[in-house]
DNA sequence: GCAAAGATAATAGTAATACTTTCAATTGTG
DNA sequence: CACAATTGAAAGTATTACTATTATCTTTGC
């Protein structure tokens, strides 16, 4: 066992108070996770969350100014902790090709539950990424939230890909391009697998982590 | 020249009253694509479009049902006419791999105005799908929307890039992972271009479709 | 040339959303 | 115990995404 309770830190303009600082605050994070899965985020609101928590649309607005806001903080704890587990999971393999590989696989596999977060269920998160992420970027608003610093922790992780992929193969010209495409189309191919099976290869027995290795292995030649 | 008017068919089902068969259609058409460029889909409502082609609300609401059936329309339309293009410009290169090269060039290209359609301007369309058009499958009426066709010429796009790869290589196993990627990969990677430039290799000089040429390269080796 | 049909416009109305405000009740802390 | 901070309850607002009704305008068929 390496840590039994994480704590990732996430931008603090992303939130008024601090969920973490309270049981309301750790209460929201943790329903809002399994009603935007239930009802999808669309559907969502803060009046919907509050009566599912018993508590007040009011007191929720304390926490979060908006909607978005949540979704982005979501988003950030998600990515925080993906840089983490990529971090420890591929810090000592000294192999760069070997160790590109495990990072891959760690950022395109299926993410199971961690129980070192007792309120995060971290397979729930993973479906809400895998179908809301990539819509807090593309918006008109993206300029301004990326100057906020709101999508850092994203871009590290994608950084930290682009390191693995060079030092596996120092001369690759588009590292930056390839490691935004594996993260990316990852979530993409996983909503396909399960919605739009015709375009992909993925299903329950091939993984996007088994594709995305094999054009890593290509790429490497 | 090829044709000097081009009619691409859309599944009847996203609409109510055909847009191209009157002249309020065809400006409901031409300005959506204009007003959802400049203020963006979501700000976007049936009410500001009527006030700027100088029509009433509910009669915008003749022709489509809604505004996500009219951006479904939009998109309909926009895969029908790159699908044209497609088969067009690589039906009679005999060379497989070639082939396949222009293939990618054409959906991973930015696109041009095309002189041939009077009232819709495909550079904005572009511009337009980049941002929304993966929003439109991201959702939980996929499935639903899915069955009733509304994706089906994007699918054929897909299928028929699926095609190309695999004439150009036979015992590639990923040809549908591999071809769903691209296409969705290289739209995110105009949007990174332009807005998240620090994680992508793509600029003004160095196109998404050089970076995906590269990869098919690696990948035929 | 006119009547009927069809298309479009004007106006008003509704339910839901995404908040904000105010004030009261409760809880925690020095 | 008092004071501050937190939370809850209720009401209010502007906007959105429509629907419904009725009036007007434009075709087209005869």
């Amino acid at each position: 066992m390496i840590l039994n309770q994480i704590i990732i830190a996430v931008n603090d303009k992303l939130y008024v108070k601090n969920p973490e600082s309270s049981d309301l605050g750790r209460k929201i994070i943790q329903h809002s996770i399994l009603l935007i899965d239930e009802i999808g985020f669309d559907a969502f609101t803060f009046k919907k969350l509050g009566e599912r928590i018993g508590s007040n649309e009011s007191s929720l607005y304390r926490y979060f100014e908006n909607k978005h806001k949540l979704l982005l903080y979501l988003s950030s704890w998600y990515w925080g902790w993906m840089e983490y587990r990529l971090v420890l999971e591929t810090n000592n393999i000294p192999d760069p090709k070997i160790k590109l590989l495990k990072g891959i696989e760690i950022l395109t596999e299926k993410v199971k539950d961690d129980s070192a977060t007792l309120h995060i269920n971290e397979a729930l998160l993973n479906n809400i990424i895998i179908l809301e992420f990539t819509k807090t970027i593309l918006t008109k608003e993206v300029d301004r939230e990326n100057r906020e610093g709101f999508f850092m922790v994203y871009k590290r992780v994608i950084n930290r890909l682009v390191n693995l992929i060079l030092e596996a193969k120092p001369d690759y010209p588009f590292a930056k391009s390839l490691a935004s495409s594996i993260i990316e189309g990852s979530l993409h191919q996983h909503f396909l697998k399960d919605h739009l099976t015709t375009i992909t290869d993925c299903n329950d027995t091939q993984s996007p982590a088994i594709f995305y290795k094999n054009l890593i292995e290509q790429i490497l030649k």
